[in-house]
DNA sequence: TTTCTTGCAAACGTTTTGCAAGGTA
DNA sequence: TACCTTGCAAAACGTTTGCAAGAAA
């Protein structure tokens, strides 16, 4: 398998895109990362992108299946989806806002039971889970 | 058990809080109607409510734990909490937009086995799932 | 009467869009 | 060169806030 950007370089090409210095600008900042908000890829890229340029990129990703979207909060952010990191949900953390990755078949084949039982056609599913991780928990209980 | 209003006066008496015209409006606008948005409220009332006066009420009401938001895409609805309904979690349809509420105990359990796997403290948690329900399945299948 | 709540209007943050200039094939 | 993509600026939404007027306790 070729590099994460020779694959983003095929699939633009494979697609009739360009390859522009702004959209692997955008792939790069993700890649190996935490998912980010919209802002956060906006400040990372430090004056290289506007943020129009990022919203278009980013919902060109999503329609190329490169970037998918996850809800944290009632915000959301952009992770690389699954063509580059493999498929999983999240745990949230209120307080330090850390985000534990959960990658859990059971829990797909669970809700793939739960969509045939009510006849439905399931193409995706977003599970999001929020409190308090290990050593926040800690803390608030040190605290009280 | 008296009527929801009631229940409705109750809870804001023994908090503090006022009962207002408003505050009942938005509520019987959710009693067993569909989740909604703070849009989809607004036009509802039909120049009853000010925008900003739905937005609080709908704060007031999350802090009080009598509505809870869901998400739906990357919007989200507002609807009853359990404490008049039930707890539960949804699956959309993408075409018709149908929201086919589902409860099962398995789910529950099997969230709160796998923050416990991961030594998280669960507070909250929203389970989506997009795809097609029966109808649609339907229509596109003979269509194609 | 005192305190809480509302409506209005302005402000703010996020996202989208048109268009001319610049980059890619 | 011809077409695609970007940056900029303006517009369109969604949401929040201050404040004076109105309603509830």
């Amino acid at each position: 398998m070729s590099t994460p950007n020779t694959e983003l370089a095929i699939i633009l090409r494979n697609h009739g895109f360009s390859r522009t210095k702004q959209r692997h600008i955008v792939f790069n900042l993700l890649l190996n990362r935490e998912p980010m908000t919209i802002n956060e890829l906006y400040k990372h890229a430090d004056k290289q992108l506007d943020r129009a340029s990022i919203y278009r990129t980013v919902a060109l990703f999503e329609e190329l299946g490169i970037v998918s979207r996850i809800t944290i909060g009632w915000k959301y952010k952009i992770e690389l989806s699954d063509i580059f990191t493999e498929h999983h949900h999240h745990l949230s953390c209120r307080m330090c806002h850390a985000i534990i990755p959960i990658n859990k078949d059971e829990l797909e084949q669970f809700i793939a039971r739960l969509a045939k039982e009510n006849h439905f056609t399931p193409l995706e599913h977003q599970v999001e889970i929020q409190g308090y991780c290990q050593s926040c928990a800690d803390k608030q209980t040190v605290a009280n």
